[in-house]
DNA sequence: GGATATCTTATTAAACTGCTCGGAATTTGT
DNA sequence: ACAAATTCCGAGCAGTTTAATAAGATATCC
């Protein structure tokens, strides 16, 4: 029940274009710098981020990636959808085209797995990088107060 | 975010385990048959299940396995983790010794693993073997019910 | 034209998955 | 005592996936 470092770092790569939205493109060495991600790696990943829309890439010199749409309309389930196919802890309740057994109707295990992935979807649905931000200059103000006392 | 065979398998013959309690000890060939798994395979599954409790064995002729504790006291949770390993989408937020960056703290990608670990975990930990068996039971009786009115 | 980027495809080493195989140890029934 | 049934244990292995790396083509800015 791992996510692949596809999963990880296309997330990262996305928060951390969200942080520096309306400064224009931003090229992958930088984001690759500042996440610690191999560039060349980080290229295959956003390439599907980029076919789906979720980034406009703008190439040539001075050149990058800009969200697609406001952070607060891109949620982190539509990321990690593009990055890790569609969400299901097994086959057979895949979000799309399940492939069942014949014994999906009665199948007791089945009903849990799709409640797992039900409760998945629903977290990963409910944040969006807007709050992914928020959160971070909240974390941000709580280590400042924290210093103040110090 | 894919389960392996072993927790889907591992969950199934549980499942099979409980369906036969108090019947005596349970061969995994049988189980194997019933559920359309490798034996040999199943072996190396039960076995782990063994060592933590979950199952006890009986060797010899008419040996097999039998539960270790009421199916209301098991919970699909307790297998997984035996069979998976702590629950975790990402190493970071591991169930135990998380493997952990020196971002952790301030890490905003991070609490959203968290919140994914801690809605798969409510999920397996809330539904025990005999809330499976009560769910087998519910399907079967709508099987017959339906099958009433054609 | 040169520097800076995005694109695209191919290759690869290592790890993981899902088994299979062989055989030892234990118990039951004849 | 012996055969059959069964759990136990470890090794091996083919195929897939992962996480990159590499090399070059293409586009744009200055």
């Amino acid at each position: 029940m791992k996510l692949s470092t596809r999963g990880r770092y296309g997330l990262k790569a996305m928060f951390d274009l969200a942080q520096h939205a309306g400064e224009g493109p931003i090229s992958l060495k930088s984001i690759a710098e500042r996440q610690d991600i191999s560039e060349h790696y980080l290229e295959q990943l956003v390439s599907g981020l980029r076919k789906t829309g979720l980034v406009k890439s703008v190439r040539g010199a001075q050149g990058g990636y800009v969200l697609g749409r406001e952070p607060s309309k891109i949620r982190v389930g539509d990321i990690i959808r593009v990055l890790e196919g569609p969400i299901a802890p097994v086959d057979c309740v895949s979000e799309e085209d399940p492939e069942c057994c014949e014994k999906a109707d009665y199948c007791v295990t089945r009903t849990i797995w799709e409640k797992v992935r039900n409760s998945i979807s629903e977290v990963l649905d409910s944040i969006t990088l807007a709050d992914m931000i928020q959160d971070a200059a909240k974390k941000e103000n709580e280590r400042k107060y924290y210093m103040y006392y110090i």
